[in-house]
DNA sequence: ATATTTTTTTAGAGTAATCTAAAAATAAAT
DNA sequence: ATTTATTTTTAGATTACTCTAAAAAAATAT
């Protein structure tokens, strides 16, 4: 049985989850330090209390590695954490940037049956207000195919979850035409002759994109609007 | 300003403000312990941290009250826990007797306009699915006049709103009745002999109430049904 | 290959909340 | 008015988490 975690070892967890994501095998002390916004001496402290409980692998100046129990509390925390920020963003009417901290100690409720309930509530969604997946109750999540309108099929509908650019002429262009990220947007159209694409946002009039600008417009792909 | 509180900061205000509910002007080291479920020498020392922070009075040998900043923290209390309670109950699905626990957890969330949103969301709710009364934003709440069904005189119309017992028999009793909260309840009739009472549930069929659920069924008044 | 810098770990201490056991104050009983 | 019982408070220790400062190991530069 997994006794009782505290809010503080289920955010190093989670920290050590999302930096291993990105790429590192082994976390190393000082960014899970910087990550957490504490002391590398803190981070130490808690990577080896972690290692007690065979929740993360650990050898000294080797960094950390989630275990399989450790990576299933992980996962259970990214789930209610992106649960929440669903029920915050469709329900409660919240912007998607305004969702985060609140998400952060919702994550942390203890109620198996809530999240149950909750996930039905919301209609068993497969990505947060952001465009990241959500791990179903056994950790298991959909990837997501993250692509440019441009490169996408007629038909398809997605979160815009980047822009490839940082150009402030697109930027406000973007602006000027209600686009920012977590905006849903169906590609209605393509023109062959000057790649511009016809598109809905939020579910608002369709609206040209130009070939320049669809190119950096990034969205995951959602099954329906 | 007032400073973050921690959870047991939060829980032992509410404690002290439902013990002073209860009639006693000062709340003494003994039944607070036993409320928290902890010893007379952890609540004496939480009893004097939480007086050197304003938010309680307390003299020695002599027990504690709420000063004005503790009390509208233990409103605030209150009327998260209450909000979570019809969230859970009218959204979620729950029943009303497994929402406490969660709510417990919930009530601790720190973010003023998600209460204000939920709020909005629930339509400004009065009272929570136990029939207790939701404090609004100021702390002032709604005064219920209630009365067991064993109480009032035949012929009154009520909703029930309370069940004084958490004896899980009872409401299960309760639940194949077809008796809940917000049930529209009209007492047809009483026997004096056995204190037996004779009711109609929402317009359906008479049905008989023994003298000891009878007395544990809780209303407020209603002029008609 | 040695010196320097960076990263990681240890040592020692602080805070919030908790406990047990014992002392002090108050209330109740004779 | 003492004795007895109860309640309340103190004293001292414990646990989880935090920190600063210094030592040790690893990585980098010369």
């Amino acid at each position: 049985m997994i006794s009782e975690l505290s809010f503080t070892e289920e955010n190093y967890l989670k920290a050590i989850y999302h930096l291993s994501a990105e790429g590192k095998e082994n976390v190393n002390t000082n960014s899970l330090a910087e990550s957490m916004s504490t002391t590398p001496a803190s981070a130490n402290d808690m990577v080896k209390r972690l290692a007690q409980k065979n929740l993360i692998g650990y050898q000294k100046y080797k960094g950390a590695t989630l275990l399989s129990k450790g990576k299933k509390v992980a996962l259970t925390i990214v789930r209610k954490h992106r649960l929440w920020e669903v029920f915050l963003v469709e329900k409660l009417g919240f912007k998607w940037d305004e969702v985060h901290e609140i998400a952060e100690q919702l994550e942390h409720i203890k109620s198996p049956s809530l999240i149950k309930r909750l996930d039905k509530f919301l209609g068993y969604p497969t990505m947060d207000p952001h465009g990241d997946p959500i791990p179903n109750e056994d950790g298991v999540m959909k990837e997501t195919v993250r692509a440019s309108i441009s490169d996408v099929k007629v038909g398809s509908n997605g979160i815009v979850v980047a822009v490839n650019n940082d150009d402030t002429l697109l930027l406000q262009h973007l602006d000027s035409m209600g686009i920012k990220l977590g905006s849903r947007i169906h590609v209605a159209d393509r023109m062959d002759f000057d790649g511009s694409v016809s598109v809905t946002i939020d579910e608002g009039p369709k609206q040209f994109i130009s070939k320049a600008v669809a190119e950096n417009l990034m969205i995951t792909l959602t099954e329906k609007k």
